[in-house]
Parts: C-alpha cells; structure tokens; sequence
DNA sequence: TAATATTAGTTCGTTACACTGACCATATGC
DNA sequence: GCATATGGTCAGTGTAACGAACTAATATTA
C-alpha cells in the first residue's frame, strides 16, 4: 500500500491540512459550533481594516457568490458585520464582529501550539527557516494576498 | 486593505492551492473536463497498487462515504475501476484506469513546469532543501499518507 | 455631460459534495 | 460459537459550489 514519492503540492497539503483540522477542532471545542469549514476559511482571510468580499473570493479561490453566501451565514452568526466602503458605495466591507474575534483568539492559540510542536520536530532555526522559504514561495505567486 | 501577517496554515495553503489549481486548469483543458476537483484530489491519492476506500477517505480527510461516491463518478468515467481485494473480502481496491493514468500524465507534466519555476524563483538549493524540509514536515504527522 | 462600459454585489436555479445514521457482509478475538 | 470490530454501501439532509442574469454605482470617453 505504498502511495509512491508525493509530489510538492501534496507535501504542502500534508502538513497544512493537518493544521487546519486541528484548529477547527479546537474552535469547535471552545463552543464556536456554529461556524462550518468552508466560513472559517474566508473568515481567516479577512483584514483587520476589513475586507470586499471580491477581495475575499479570490483569496480563497470560490466565486463572488459562494464568498457572498458564506458572509452571510457568518453574519447571521455573529462573527461579522457589513459596513459600507467609504471609498466605493457599491462594495461593502467585512469586518470580523465580536463572536469572530473571540473565536480567532482560540484560533491563534493552537496555532501558537502547533508551530511549537513543528519547531520541537525540526529544530527551531530549521523551523525558522522553512517558514521564511514559505514566504518567499507565497510571495512569488501572483494572487492578491 | 492590509491582511495583516500570515500564519504557517496560509503559508502552505497559498503555493499548494496556486498549484492545485493550475495543475486542474491543465487537465481539463487537456479534454479532461468530466473531472471535479474533489474527484482530482482523491485520485491523485490513489497508489500504484490500488487503494482502500477508507484509506483514501483519511488521506483525503473526508468520510468513507463520501470518498465512495467520489468514486462511483470516477469510475462511471473510466478514470478508476474497482477490483477485489485479495486480503479481504469485505475490501475493493480502487485502482487507476485508462483514463486516469492518461490524465495523471498531464498532471505530472505539469506539475514539472512549475517546480521548474519555483527552482528558477527560489534557487535550485533553496528549492531542494525546501522540499526535503517539508518531507520531513510531512512525515511528523501521524497520518496514514 | 450624456452615453457606454466596468465593477461590486446579490438573487435564482441547479448540481455536487459532505455529513449522520442505519445497515449488510466479512474478519477477528475470546 | 458468539460478540465485537471493520470495510463498505444506502438513505436522507443540509451546505457549498457554480453559471446566468440582474441592480446599482463608478469609470471612461465622446
């Protein structure tokens, strides 16, 4: 039952995955059950000053209307709100309300655990340096980050 | 519209997704168009000797039923067909079909080109040791891969 | 400044996917 | 031999994904 060498993008998926389940979980368990997968996802890529929902699609590779769909299960929630864009009145802005703070806080937390686990399993400047070899790779793709 | 740092969750996610989804746009346009995405993600997890249905569904963190299905359709495609395990009789082995190891082709041609240039963004040395560091990644988590 | 084209976002309708629960068949342990 | 665990499917339900069509506001250009 051996898969075979895996290729760049599954050693991408591996380690990422398995960190995305474990935060769920652990968000879930903090009592935040009323957020499904496919929100905490867009969530996460909303900024601080807030966020188009265009904006948001892309990040997360789904249409406008998926985007739009999942803000507003998300609103309903309690983990964001809709302010106007001062800048354009056709967009609105997405902004994390207090629900979705809170729940961000159990969030970071267990990623805080898990990169001390991944430093531990590597060696932190091994670690280090793999994060920062990351970024460059994140940084040559050509998607709105 | 600053999104703030990115944590080692969207570090990974962004060149794996990048790559997912130039890897699906070649195959499609390559007349594979009867394939989803979530069909791809699970066939690429297929091994060369076939694979058990709820080992697919772990590799590909979804439920065996649902891993069933994504067969169903990609064995009514021609992409994989189902045979007897020899071991258990309660078991089938999916393995790759025509089509699919014709497809798998264009994923892994692919597949090529952009490590090609993502050695050429990072440098050879960094790439490589990049990858070694993920293996390494990979292999400290717990699960069946 | 009036006509045209773009862009932001929603609504509608449809399909695929993902889950839980229940079930059957075969294996395994005592 | 009987209880229990495991591999897989079937049934039913809710969510998520898409394309197409639409409204409203902004840019563009004549």
């Amino acid at each position: 039952m051996d898969p075979g060498p895996l290729n760049v993008g599954l050693l991408l998926f591996i380690p990422y995955r398995e960190l995305e389940e474990r935060v769920f979980a652990a968000v879930q368990d903090a009592g935040y059950s009323d957020i499904t997968l496919p929100q905490a996802r867009l969530f996460q890529r909303i900024s601080a000053n807030g966020s188009r929902i265009t904006d948001l699609a892309n990040r997360v590779y789904v249409t406008k209307q998926t985007a739009s769909v999942l803000v507003n299960s998300l609103e309903s929630n309690g983990y964001v709100r809709r302010m106007p864009d001062p800048l354009d009145a056709r967009a609105s802005l997405v902004i994390a309300d207090a629900r979705g703070l809170a729940a961000a806080a159990v969030a970071a937390a267990e990623i805080q655990r898990i990169e001390a686990e991944w430093r531990k399993a590597l060696g932190t400047a091994r670690y280090e340096r793999l994060v920062r070899d990351l970024d460059e790779l994140a940084k040559h793709t050509n998607r709105p980050q």
